[in-house]
DNA sequence: GCAGTTTGTACGCACAGCGTACGACCGCCG
DNA sequence: CGGCGGTCGTACGCTGTGCGTACAAACTGC
């Protein structure tokens, strides 16, 4: 193999206490999507860059935690993939907390709510009550949309501390979906501090045309914000004024009570994570 | 839960064309769980039998990849774990396509409206619309229950071929959850010839005092179950013989609209996987 | 029949990953 | 203050895991 990089350190893989195999395990695993659904192991080969016996290797091993399965020569992923996640759903009492919450608000909302987390420059669906489909893409738990697009992400980073929010201009592209989409970075500030100061974010089609949401934050204990709290609709079916007037109240209360489940009370004064976003 | 090495060999791990390090590796990320929502690497070395290097090594390998992080000398998932399982709903339409009519179902029925497959001896939850919170554990997407307790099993189950019945009824004990739960094998047999001959599946009570649900099969385009959908209600809300006359109906008009979907025809004959279970 | 393209597998080598062993760094208590 | 029980980090040499090359075998199309 040797990647030749002797180099100023690429910073691959190859180093000290990292395990190659690891990597290499979930980078096939990964390999199976929507393109390739039930790929064959020279496929799977090509697009993860192993070599075929590698790659047989690890589609044995992952078979016998079983986690593919393979039909002749076409491999699969097999539904035990999908309880991978419940280990994070255990260890976080939040999601099972805000469940009945969220079920609460969708129905007195009438649209979908959801809890979300940051992860990187993305945000991450950890619980989710749908009502209706108004996004193109299918949103499910573990469904990841940019951060700077969503008013679930501006929440998020408009909590995250001084040193993230400039980590994460610095280091994020900020993608147009819209026209609407902010874009620069300046902008994107103003827009956080904004957030900051109302307590709640309204985002109007910035991810996609037509798709309203508002979002709350949510706190732990410590009061810093661990997670969104959000209501979408449709453009169509509420306009963003009746969006602030109706669904932002109840928002904001619901994501108070849930903070004050995970043991946050309105006199905790604010903290900032920062060094993460 | 080793299901079927094929012979002696008890032997872990240690095999031809195993990678030990993805095993390993699965083991640290599945160490964490309500009992150990944010341990440190010395417990995780206990937990998985592991050295304390080798957990080391195998957690800033996940650090790295995104799955981890630390918070001084405690560790934790983070959500992206939850992404994971976004790649088998990817490789599976329909999962997606399925979604609609969910909604719709329980937008129809009132009640939760699940998408369940077979895994093992387990029943893995692949897509829901939570209406109201019924079961004592919280269920979502990915999680599993036993199959011989739950109209979506006995579905599952009742399609899956004799071979495989066979070797399910062998294998698993099925354990005793509440007092109407079917314990006998012979019993459970026959509950799966009706579930066949009346094309669908009730069970009231029989994984949780007061949980009912009915249960109705998704076929692919070839003929075979994939599949079960479910509707479920406490017995509080809906006597048994009004969910078959009301809510059975629906369920099996929404799992034929999903087959069909998914390329079967009524006159499809009958294809039975078998050979897994 | 024979090329072309696939997949499965044997095998020997190298280095990835192993665990032992040791040292640093706490907090606690005498 | 110093010893003690707990944590973690890491140096290091050895082993055997996991590596890819190379070849066999199966299937496909002409």
């Amino acid at each position: 193999m040797s990647t030749g990089d002797t180099g100023r350190e690429a910073e691959r893989g190859t180093e000290r206490d990292y395990v190659q195999s690891l990597e290499r395990g979930f980078a096939v695993l990964l390999a199976f999507d929507e393109e390739m659904s039930t790929p064959t192991l020279a496929e799977l080969a090509a697009k993860t860059g192993l070599s075929r016996p590698a790659v047989r290797r690890l589609l044995l091993t992952l078979q016998r935690l079983g986690y593919v399965a393979n039909r002749g020569t076409r491999w699969s992923l097999t539904p035990r993939v999908l309880t991978i996640g419940q280990h994070y759903s255990a260890t976080n009492a939040r999601i099972g907390l805000a469940q009945p919450h969220l079920l609460r608000l969708a129905e007195r909302t009438g649209e979908s709510a959801s809890l979300a987390e940051l992860d990187g420059a993305e945000v991450v669906y950890v619980a989710r009550v749908p009502v209706r489909r108004i996004m193109s893409i299918n949103v499910t738990v573990g469904s990841r949309v940019p951060a700077h697009a969503t008013s679930m992400g501006r929440v998020l980073l408009a909590w995250a501390g001084p040193a993230a929010i400039t980590r994460f201009l610095e280091e994020t592209p900020l993608h147009r979906h819209t026209p609407r989409t902010i874009t620069d970075p300046a902008d994107l500030r103003m827009a956080l501090a904004e957030v900051r100061e109302q307590g709640w974010a309204i985002v109007d089609g910035e991810l996609e045309e037509g798709l309203v949401s508002a979002s709350a934050p949510v706190r732990d204990r410590t009061g810093a914000v661990v997670a969104a709290l959000a209501s979408s609709t449709s453009a169509g079916r509420l306009a963003p004024e009746r969006l602030r007037e109706e669904t932002v109240p109840l928002l904001v209360e619901t994501a108070t009570a849930i903070s004050t489940e995970l043991g946050w009370s309105p006199r905790t004064p604010p903290v900032v994570r920062d060094g993460f976003f």
